[in-house]
RNA sequence: GGGGUCUUAGCUCAGCUGGGAGAGCAUCUGCCUUACAAGCAGAGGGUCAUAGGUUCGAGCCCUAUAGGCCCCACCA
């Protein structure tokens, strides 16, 4: 039983010892049960390739929270974990790799390339969970997914052939963003707009049958060789007589026609605008308009095709080139102008993503996202912080349909088959795949080579891990989950795609709530990067500190959706305030041992106090923490977790600490028994109502004294904190009187305190405390009370008297309400500075008085302000009325 | 072009539905008081960006202005 406990707290003893007890004692784990409320959160999956970031640690820190309390709270509590396969991220890891050792992709063949990728998968996949357990987080880890584990196959497909059969995915030929590099179409989503110094080259064309040109300017001169037509406003006048005449391409020497078309600006540049259907997405519009052809002038890798003439197999920068140097020569390029631009880049491998026409595959979103949007109008999906709706809704008001077709490999491959005869396509789950087509009967089909978005898949997520397509027990009961944690900055890859595959296929939201966080930044307000090398990594952070001051660290002083800076020094107060609850729990034990070793211990382990035998002192820190239950668990219910975690951080530290456990201690250290059971008891209470309430965001430390705590008390029922019970509110743990007159003794001692550090008394030098107060009441709260002000204040004896009998006139004083606190320094009192003193304690009261007769006279303020407020102001009015007649009556004695 | 957000102590940030400005770190002073020097006690430091407005009352609500950051759109 007897447990030494250091003297400092060092996480790395004691973490991973607890996290394989919770491991072994299966506390993350959740199955179905009706007598109990479920409460479920699905964990953004992390991607295969990745390291834990911080992103992630803030990410799960918080899930971690809110997982752990509703446990404690009696909830059925699911953390449903699982990671990525991350398609295009993960193949462009694998192919990098493969580089170093000189193999390039199309030399291993699909088979061989995906044999590689699994093995990736199962050396690095398993990295980052371990990471997660690192930190803590409580994962019901026997139900971890993957998304394309066998359930997450069939429900891709289950979905790609449904919403196929509704004609909400097509195939169609169409302008899409095509990264060069990647060799791959990429979603809208996918492109990064970076501004980028480029030129705007002013080139002209001939028009045909005149002597005229048309002079236009553009960014990108190559696509010249695929226009089509030159386009201008109709209501432009400049131009209205070459409407309907024709200009020569140079070079490839086609004849293109002058259109009108609205989409052209007559104030920007010359009103002019060469039109290149294939390779821009206006122009593409502007050309199903006017049934333009539309030449693809560029190959895969991004150099110019034999449509492209002289220029073809050039890079598309060389034949940029190439083509103004030329045009120079002609005489067609009239200037050349700086110009600062957006230019769409690959967010992967930040490549310039080039507009091309291909045929893809395309979900329909028009009917698809109104559900999505109903349901956050509607407030049946709630986005915290609220603000978050508004880019929300400007992404779903500017929906287009989503592009969901990849040329990798690493993914879920497109279950459509196509026949090499008739051209039939056949869409079908890979268990009924067509032998033969259904039209033809021929026998020879090919699968579509291309794979799903990596979205397509985590779209599902929040029900595919549950068990869909099955509707199992699983998910009749955990669905839909209750909160969703995550970055705002995936709102558009994930977060929209979730809510409407939910309503589409589950017919029922995803989750209840989106709570968003910001980024983490490093300290001089930077994102982290590899590139910069500023990322700060949890693990060793995790290592030097400890997973829970990290965590406390990532919670605190930061709101909802705000980004936060990291700082190695709020880290270390972290890392202190882990330490002191540890110490604080290290002398509450010390004291209980002796109290145990001197054969008392019994009354201090009871359930319940001798309520009779409790001090002021005991029944203000109950009352106290009773509060802050209540707080702490109403923050918690709104997503303020930094809020909640101040408060506790406040309580324990200040109230606690160094309140609470120093007003104790002379009765530790004293001999009245029955009083010293009443402070163990109250130090153990609070102790253990503090510690469940900081154990979601500082696991370890909580359990560890927990659980020897409960050791001590032998309460072997008590085997974990993480499943005992949330501290809730008790009315019989309110006490309004003493908390007020527990307040009173803390002024009193700040005052003497005040005294003693303005008058350079030297702690050694003990001195006699004079309280003088008119009222029976307050002389008998100071009566009981009497004890603390020799540790507290440094006393020597207290008197408390009605009147100033006995006391040394030029004694120093303190104002409290109704009392004056008396110190006899009567060798170190100097007149004037006590004069001095007293003159500035005048002038701050006169300030609260002015302000507070200024509210009270005031009669809009009394006619109208609410009745506890008047109130609250007629007290202090009195209050501060009182203290300045004490003030008065000191300065009086010393002005003498 | 549209939208969001921020501007509070030297630094980084909290401040929930409007009712006397807070924390951590830093600074200054004094303490190794038998839980903790990763600590204890005390102190200094803010016209809450600016200008108006609403209100009995504004850091908080409204409008405008200035500066910073972010997202979306992409006029070639």
């Amino acid at each position: 039983m007897q447990k030494e406990l250091a003297k400092t707290y060092d996480p790395k003893d004691i973490e991973d010892r607890l996290y394989a007890k919770w491991l072994d004692k299966k506390y993350f784990h959740a199955e179905p049960d009706e007598t109990k409320k479920p409460f479920t959160i699905v964990i953004p999956p992390p991607n295969i390739t990745g390291q834990l970031h911080m992103g992630h640690a803030l990410d799960n820190t918080m899930q971690d929270i809110l997982i752990r309390y509703k446990r404690m709270q009696g909830y059925n509590a699911l953390w449903q974990p699982g990671t990525d396969h991350a398609s295009i991220a993960t193949e462009v890891k694998i192919i990098e790799q493969m580089k170093k050792e000189g193999i390039d992709k199309r030399d291993l063949g699909r088979e061989g390339f995906l044999e590689r990728a699994w093995e990736w998968k199962k050396e690095y996949g398993g990295r980052i969970i371990s990471q997660l357990k690192k930190l803590g987080s409580s994962c019901d880890w026997d139900r971890e997914r993957f998304t394309m584990d066998e359930g997450c196959n069939k429900a891709v497909e289950e979905v790609f052939v449904k919403l196929y059969e509704k004609k909400m995915i097509y195939k169609g030929s169409r302008i899409v963003n095509w990264c060069p590099i990647c060799k791959t179409s990429i979603s809208d989503a996918e492109v990064e707009y970076e501004e980028q110094a480029g030129h705007f080259w002013h080139i002209k064309y001939p028009v045909m049958g005149t002597d005229e040109f048309l002079e236009f300017a553009t960014t990108r001169p190559e696509t010249m060789l695929g226009d089509t037509a030159v386009a201008v406003n109709p209501n432009d006048e400049r131009y209205t007589h070459l409407i309907g005449k024709t200009v020569k391409v140079p070079f490839v020497e086609r004849e293109i026609p002058i259109i009108a078309d609205d989409y052209v600006e007559m104030d920007f540049g010359t009103g002019v605008v060469k039109i290149t259907p294939a390779h821009d997405p206006n122009d593409f519009e502007v050309g199903k308009r006017h049934n333009l052809p539309e030449i693809n002038i560029m190959n895969d890798d991004a150099t110019i095709n034999a449509a492209g003439g002289k220029f073809a197999g050039m890079d598309r920068y060389e034949a940029r080139k190439q083509i103004v140097k030329e045009l120079d020569e002609m005489g067609l390029l009239v200037r050349i102008e700086d110009y600062s631009h957006n230019v769409g880049t690959h967010d992967r491998c930040k490549t310039t993503v080039e507009p091309l026409i291909k045929q893809q595959w395309f979900v329909k979103m028009d009917e698809l996202i109104k559900p999505a949007v109903e349901a956050v109008k509607n407030k049946e999906i709630t986005l915290v912080p609220e603000r978050m709706e508004k880019t929300y809704f400007n992404w779903t008001d500017n929906i287009r349909d989503w592009c969901i077709s990849r040329q990798l490999w690493w993914g879920h491959r497109i279950p459509a088959y196509y026949c090499d005869k008739c051209g039939e396509i056949t869409v079908a789950k890979t268990a009924d795949a067509p032998k033969v087509c259904p039209k033809c009967g021929h026998d020879h089909l090919e699968q579509d080579p291309d794979t799903l978005d990596t979205w397509f898949s985590s779209a599902l997520w929040p029900f595919s891990t549950l068990g869909w397509p099955e509707m199992t027990e699983d998910l009749k009961y955990f669905y839909p989950t209750d909160v969703l944690v995550t970055g705002y900055d995936i709102i558009f890859f994930w977060v929209i795609r979730m809510i409407f595959s939910g309503y589409e296929q589950m017919k029922e939201k995803p989750f209840k709530t989106v709570l968003f966080h910001g980024l983490v930044r490093d300290s001089q307000g930077r994102k982290m990067s590899k590139s910069l090398g500023n990322g700060i990594d949890p693990l060793e952070i995790i290592d030097q500190y400890g997973a829970d001051a990290l965590r406390f660290t990532l919670i605190t002083g930061n709101a909802p959706g705000n980004d936060m800076r990291f700082y190695m020094e709020r880290v270390e107060a972290s890392r202190n305030f882990a330490n002191k609850v540890w110490n604080a729990s290290r002398f509450i034990m010390m004291n209980m041992q002796q109290m145990e070793a001197a054969g008392n211990g019994a009354a201090a382990k009871a359930a319940t106090p001798d309520m009779s035998s409790l001090a002021d002192a005991d029944k203000w820190i109950l009352s106290k923490a009773n509060t802050l239950c209540k707080e702490v668990t109403e923050n918690l219910d709104k997503f303020e977790m930094g809020i909640a975690a101040q408060k506790i951080y406040d309580f324990i530290w200040e109230e606690f600490c160094d309140w609470y456990i120093e007003m104790v201690k002379p009765r530790l250290y004293g001999d009245d028994e029955k009083s010293k059971a009443a402070a163990i008891w109250t130090l153990r209470h609070v102790l253990t109502d503090a510690l469940k309430l900081l154990h979601p965001y500082m696991p370890f430390v909580t359990e560890e004294i927990f659980c020897t705590l409960k050791e001590m008390e032998d309460n072997t029922a008590d085997e974990s904190i993480m499943i005992s019970a949330w501290p809730e509110y008790s009315e019989a743990f309110s006490f309004a009187a003493e908390e007020e007159a527990v307040e009173l003794i803390k002024e009193a001692v700040k005052g003497i305190r005040n005294l003693r550090s303005e008058m350079n008394v030297p702690p050694s030098r003990k001195a006699q405390v004079f309280v003088v107060s008119e009222q029976e009441k307050v002389r008998t709260i100071f009566e009981n009370s009497k004890v603390f002000f020799a540790s507290l204040g440094g006393a020597s004896e207290v008197k408390i008297q009605q009147d100033k009998d006995g006391i040394d006139a030029d004694a120093v004083s303190a104002v409290i309400p109704n009392a004056t606190i008396y110190i006899p320094f009567a060798d170190l009192v100097d007149i004037d500075k006590e004069i001095e003193r007293l003159q500035k304690e005048k002038a701050r009261l006169e300030g609260e008085l002015k302000r507070v007769n200024g509210m009270l006279s005031n009669p809009n303020f009394v006619n109208k302000a609410p009745e506890a407020k008047l109130a609250e102001e007629r007290a202090k009015l009195e209050k501060y009325t009182a203290m300045m007649a004490q003030v008065e009556e000191r300065l009086a004695h010393f002005s003498k």
